[in-house]
DNA sequence: CGTAGGATAAACATAT
DNA sequence: AATATGTTTATCCTAC
């Protein structure tokens, strides 16, 4: 112990002078070179960016119908309703027609011009027009809630009068009943659907897509989601902005509010807005207020500008000083059209992150109530790193209380050391300052890393948990992940602090266990080829290490037995989520959606591995396997070879296409920066 | 208690 | 010269 806290300490100390400046510098170079060898092979990436892509045409496509669709059903409805035969048949469209509703009755929703006024009249902060966003949702939603009840209610009258007339049958009052108790729900509904709208308008193009689970929520960073779609929206708004003044029609904007709103009789009523929004005020009051007055009291703390670039959305210009950037600002952004469309899409943005956030609270929250329930069922045991894992995202979700999650209950076989292992737990921010943590549960339960990884990616990513696995386990999903099956070590280092939260601090510590498990473990293979070295698996040797964990502890192979009921549900909500995506599960690398299809084909892999372990005679025929006998190992380690295997007939060096790589390192690395200073 | 495997640290070598 | 990349050794920890 005296020991452990002692070389912890000297290493972090070392790491947090050596390994952030250098180790972050090391990695800033691989992103520039990763850079550079995008631009060579930029097949996947640009493959994953065109799906990102059409898929948010496609999008915008659904919406404009949809909206339109609106239109000409709100009519219908409001002829059939009086029929009140079917509520069901009004599931399908109930939360579409909230803003059309709303913008043909609502009086008081802020109509283009009014929202032009309040444009020119001064620039109001990101805040302010992201409150004013809200206000004027939950304003129209409210009224078209109001409206759409109090319709119903007056249709429900007039059938009750009619059947009345016709005869007081207890059974049609009783269905008349139930027609009302359904419209109510259907008025709950409506809320929910649009929501849910709007998120799926989200997932599909709007934000970065994140693959694995149906649910899976959307990457939570800002900047996660600020490239290429945003761009592109950007692009779509500003050239749509002058069709769309000129003919009045909304076709080419996704933005529904807009659409909405411009949709609306003109209405001259004032900006009153939702009573119960105490910014409201302050929204008024800081009407006189200048841009310029905001900017002499912050002069260096712009929301628009940073880092000597504008940071209005899709624009990026350089200014070198913050003088220069006000005469951009004030030139290039100047309060007209569109700026103001620009305006509103970003309002559109803001607010839809926003949705998400709640609903990935919310989720969390669930996710958290039922471990919490289910510790205590045995089922839960093939998963103890999620207890762990809900422990210490309980930073990241306030409402969460750590000590109301069971420490331990799950883990009979991975007991915590009392020293090592408790603060770790407990809380994270002991987590945080604990340094490396020696203990882990690495791949002893042998729950299949990549359907872990698929089940909790975004947890991983986002939570400052260490992924329950070993090192060369990490190291190879990372490479049966690439669509080459091979990776350089910055790669491997990329996708290190992509997918994991936990391994964008210490990097120095990481990234040299990295390296020494390339090294020392003969199931990686180095490839040198034309642009440098590679490092890929030898599938075989990787299993042949695996088998002398499990022989011996009979719990762990019904773990691993359990562990294989619970992921054919996983494989099949995987399976869900590509048909979803349109992506067939059997083609994996070729797709643009390299992760997804990898991660099932891994998966696929994991649980014919355990079989295969398990029971030894269960050489699963099934085609699930051949993904991963295509990768043929190439030795390169001087290490008897077997004749077999000495022909490596893959592409290992053809690395003219791969190199899947994002640019999220940089944001990981700033991030990086500042934790370890802390 | 011994052993094996993994994590971490670090020294060293080599390539760029 | 500095950094990135690999290799190797040592030590500690944990599970078995």
């Amino acid at each position: 112990m005296m020991q452990e806290s002692g070389t912890e300490t000297k290493t972090n100390g070392s790491a947090i002078q050596n390994g952030s400046s250098s180790g972050n510098h090391l990695l800033e170079c691989g992103a520039l070179r990763e850079g550079r060898s995008n631009g060579e092979a930029p097949a996947v990436d640009l493959g994953a960016a065109d799906l990102a892509h059409a898929q948010q045409q496609q999008a915008l496509q659904v919406a404009r119908q949809l909206l339109l669709q609106q239109q000409q059903q709100q009519q219908q409805q409001q002829q059939q309703v009086s029929g009140l035969k079917s509520p069901k048949r009004n599931d399908k469209q109930p939360a579409l027609q909230v803003p059309v509703s709303v913008a043909m009755m609502t009086p008081q929703v802020i109509t283009p011009q009014q929202m032009q006024q309040i444009l020119q009249q001064q620039v109001l902060s990101p805040q302010q027009l992201q409150v004013l966003l809200q206000q004027q949702q939950a304003l129209m939603l409210q009224q078209q809630l109001q409206e759409f009840y109090k319709k119903q209610q007056e249709q429900l009258q007039l059938q009750l009068l009619q059947q009345q007339h016709a005869g007081k049958q207890p059974k049609e009052q009783q269905q008349v009943a139930t027609q009302q108790l359904a419209f109510q729900q259907q008025l709950l509904q409506m809320q929910q659907l649009q929501q849910q709208h709007l998120l799926s308008l989200q997932r599909q193009g709007l934000l970065t897509i994140q693959p694995g689970q149906p649910a899976l929520p959307l990457q939570p960073l800002p900047q996660g989601m600020i490239p290429t779609e945003l761009q592109q929206l950007w692009k779509e708004v500003t050239s749509a902005h002058t069709a769309e003044e000129t003919t009045g029609n909304n076709h080419s904007s996704l933005d529904l509010t807009t659409t909405c709103v411009s949709s609306s009789a003109p209405s001259k009523t004032s900006l009153i807005m939702n009573p119960h929004a105490s910014t409201n005020g302050q929204l008024s009051v800081h009407t006189p207020k200048r841009e310029s007055m905001s900017h002499e009291e912050h002069p260096h703390s712009h929301p628009l500008y940073g880092h000597g670039v504008c940071k209005w959305p899709g624009c990026e210009a350089v200014c070198e000083d913050f003088p220069s950037f006000l005469k951009h600002l004030n030139s290039e952004h100047a309060l007209d059209d569109r700026s103001t469309a620009q305006c509103r899409v970003q309002m559109q943005v803001v607010q839809q992150l926003e949705l998400q956030l709640a609903k990935d609270k919310e989720r969390l929250q669930a996710m958290m109530t039922h471990l919490h329930v289910k510790s205590t069922e045995p089922k839960a045991a093939p998963q103890p790193l999620n207890l762990v894992s809900s422990v210490t995202l309980s930073k990241s979700a306030s409402e969460a209380s750590p000590q109301s999650l069971p420490h331990t209950p799950t883990t009979p076989t991975a007991p915590l050391t009392p020293v090592t292992q408790g603060p770790s737990v407990i809380t994270t921010t002991s987590m945080h300052t604990v340094g490396p943590i020696r203990r882990r549960y690495s791949d002893k339960y042998n729950v299949p890393i990549s359907s872990d990884i698929a089940q909790n990616q975004e947890f991983y990513k986002n939570a400052e948990v260490r992924p329950p696995f070993t090192y060369a386990s990490l190291i190879r999903q990372a490479i049966l992940e690439s669509p080459e099956k091979q990776l350089t070590l910055n790669e491997i280092y990329n996708w290190f602090t992509r997918m994991f939260a936990y391994f964008r601090r210490n990097a120095a510590t990481w990234k040299n266990a990295v390296r020494h498990n390339l090294s020392l473990h003969k199931c990686f293979v180095r490839v040198e080829n034309v642009k440098g070295a590679v490092w890929t698996v030898d599938e075989v040797e990787f299993q042949k290490r695996r088998p002398q964990k499990i022989s011996g502890n009979p719990s762990l192979i019904k773990n691993m037995q359990s562990s294989h009921a619970y992921c054919t549900p996983l494989n099949a909500a995987l399976q869900a989520s590509m048909a979803e995506n349109s992506i067939p599960l059997y083609t994996t690398a070729s797709m643009g959606n390299p992760t997804l299809g990898n991660l099932a084909s891994a998966i696929r892999e994991e649980l014919n591995g355990a079989m295969e372990h398990t029971n030894s005679n269960e050489s699963d025929s099934s085609p699930g396997r051949s993904p991963m006998q295509a990768v043929h190992p190439v030795h390169v380690k001087e290490e008897p070879l077997d004749p077999e295997e000495a022909e490596g007939p893959l592409s290992l060096v053809t690395t003219a296409n791969h190199s899947p790589d994002f640019d999220h390192d940089r944001d990981y690395e700033d991030e990086a920066v500042n934790e370890d200073i802390e």
